[in-house]
DNA sequence: CTGAAAGCGCTTACAG
DNA sequence: CTGAAAGCGCTTACAG
């Protein structure tokens, strides 16, 4: 970081350049006020032959403002999250903010602490992208920090969250995630399948807890329920496959997303299950791989993209936050070729 | 953003509660200089007191520095990019660095564009993800915008891209694309191959070129081979894929990513040709979804968590880059159940 | 339409 | 170990 490295290139130089101030420069920069053709154009010139480029950090300290736009998000491995942030970035970059995207890898300590650098960056909108954790310790951590960010007029948009009780001010957008999974275990219902095992996200989650609710809501009658939890992961989907697979009587498998569906379907054609012949097998989510497994996968669409953008659009301001605080998307259910006729 | 939005606390008022100077304050912050254990003490309750958090862009400013890495990715959806980018991640929390990604959706103008931004925020350093554009236009204003950083003393790390003639002092950490795609292309032809399809990416990526290369040197002496460039898509592989179905002399389908290896499948699949009895397919990366796929997909292995984490110490300063200015990654066959004996 | 000057909130020599 | 003061590079009333 050391060395020779020549000095940027300031307001200063430019004014300098284009013999006039350094408040004309800023005008012609931020086209906060009229400036003289001419002028304009020997301040053009002189940002041109300098390579000037405005010092961000300045200017927002200047302005007090900033152009950034914090979006925390678990794990980008995880196909869930992506296209939620694809869909985010794509309205930042419309409206010239820039996305900071940070990982946290599901990690509340590191959520936290990527939230106190944005707030160090007085980013002036932050989106919490997927699942809360249902603890409250770290709750009362979160809250905390969302309520600094309100309080200095920052926008709060929680993607795929529940609404927070005591933090009203954030927008929360929400997927229908137990109405989905209920859909979803109706339509083995009405396959005829009567014991099902539901592999359920890690239960902390927000999200887990929404679909495990779907799932406990629409199998009530059943003759059998088993309940399993994994974490999201493919590995523990191919774990408690192999474990519901112990439970001969069982004819479906509902995973509450796609990848440890993935992980039963695996876990299903290692022990020689014909699915759907002899197994039917559901995900959630619909992520981009569902249709190329072996078979395809039933599984509940979400809006993903949707959803980013709608989050993007509000984090700027570009939209606004509605009266309800809460924006509901749906669900809907995708069968393809894992769930069929118990026989 | 407007209405009664209280200011927040600066070093003033935490000096002023504390009884000390703002140098004090900054010191105890920073831990740049030694402080009395009462003086830290008082300082460093008046700070939690007033849920006070330095403003990253004042100090950014003052101290002419700032701790945020720039990533551009191409597009998050495409798996080929978030394992690395989650490497990135790790290692830029690890180093208390803020990782800015930016999804440039493969415009080279947003590329342009965020490089930029990132330059106005004064990024320490940039990590460019994927292919780069074979274009000159575009690598000349590239160029310039990654020479603008270097002469600042920011690190340019290339992640996945080959080393850049005009801009030696970036470093490149590369896979090897050629040589993985010869392996694979090699493994078929052990199988009896002799009538190679190819799918190849778009021709003005670099990602594309070196592996449609090494199906070039692998396929030399072929009876026959075919390529047809998609666009490193699922659907476009699904449309290469029936187009090179139409050949019926064709034995195997090698394609240049996994997504268009899957679209290649389905392709397949709709043509009731049985995998791998009657055609073989492969795809490229090993992405997430290949064990899952209908039947699972022979691929060519990348370190793709290993690039991301390099290229994050590197550009963090946390590992010194190398003297030759590259680091070569390996690529591993990993054959699973979409290739066999030519019939 | 344009400029002089203050101020944004920090850090960092420089003194002591 | 601590403080007074200058300076980082902008923007923004305030005058004109």
């Amino acid at each position: 970081m050391r060395g020779d490295h020549s000095r940027a290139a300031t307001v200063v130089d430019v004014a300098t350049r284009a013999g006039v101030s350094t408040a004309t420069v800023s005008r012609v920069l931020n086209q906060s006020a009229p400036v003289s053709p001419e002028v304009r154009e020997r301040v053009e010139q002189a940002i041109a032959e300098l390579r000037y480029v405005v010092n961000g950090h300045a200017r927002a300290l200047a302005a007090a403002t900033s152009d950034l736009i914090g979006v925390l998000v678990g794990d980008l491995t995880d196909p869930f999250f992506p296209h939620i942030v694809a869909g985010v970035q794509e309205e930042t970059m419309t409206s010239g903010q820039l996305a900071l995207v940070c990982g946290t890898g599901g990690d509340p300590h590191r959520e936290i602490e990527q939230l106190e650098q944005l707030r160090r960056l007085r980013a002036h909108g932050v989106i919490l992208v997927g699942g809360a954790l249902r603890e409250a310790a770290h709750q009362a951590e979160l809250n905390r920090q969302l309520g600094e960010f309100l309080r200095r007029g920052a926008r709060v948009v929680l993607c795929g969250r529940p609404p927070i009780p005591g933090v009203p001010e954030a927008t929360a957008i929400t997927f229908d995630n137990t109405g989905g999974t209920v859909r979803l275990v109706e339509h083995l219902i009405d396959l005829g399948h009567r014991r099902i095992g539901y592999i359920a996200g890690p239960a902390p989650r927000s999200i887990a807890w929404e679909r495990r609710h779907g799932f406990r809501l629409a199998a009530k009658g059943l003759a059998r329920r088993l309940i399993i939890e994994g974490s999201f992961t493919r590995e523990s989907g191919y774990a408690a496959g192999l474990e519901l697979l112990r439970q001969e009587d069982i004819t479906a498998i509902v995973a509450a997303n796609d990848l440890m569906a993935a992980g039963a379907l695996a876990a299903a054609t290692a022990q020689r299950r014909r699915v759907p012949a002899q197994l039917s097998v559901a995900g959630f989510g619909d992520t981009q791989f569902c249709q190329d497994t072996n078979p395809p996968l039933t599984t509940v669409r979400l809006p993903l993209r949707e959803a980013g953008a709608l989050a993007g659009r509000i984090a700027c301001g570009r939209d606004t936050p509605p009266a309800a605080g809460r924006i509901a998307l749906g669900a809907e259910l995708v069968v393809r070729e894992t769930t069929g006729r118990v026989r």
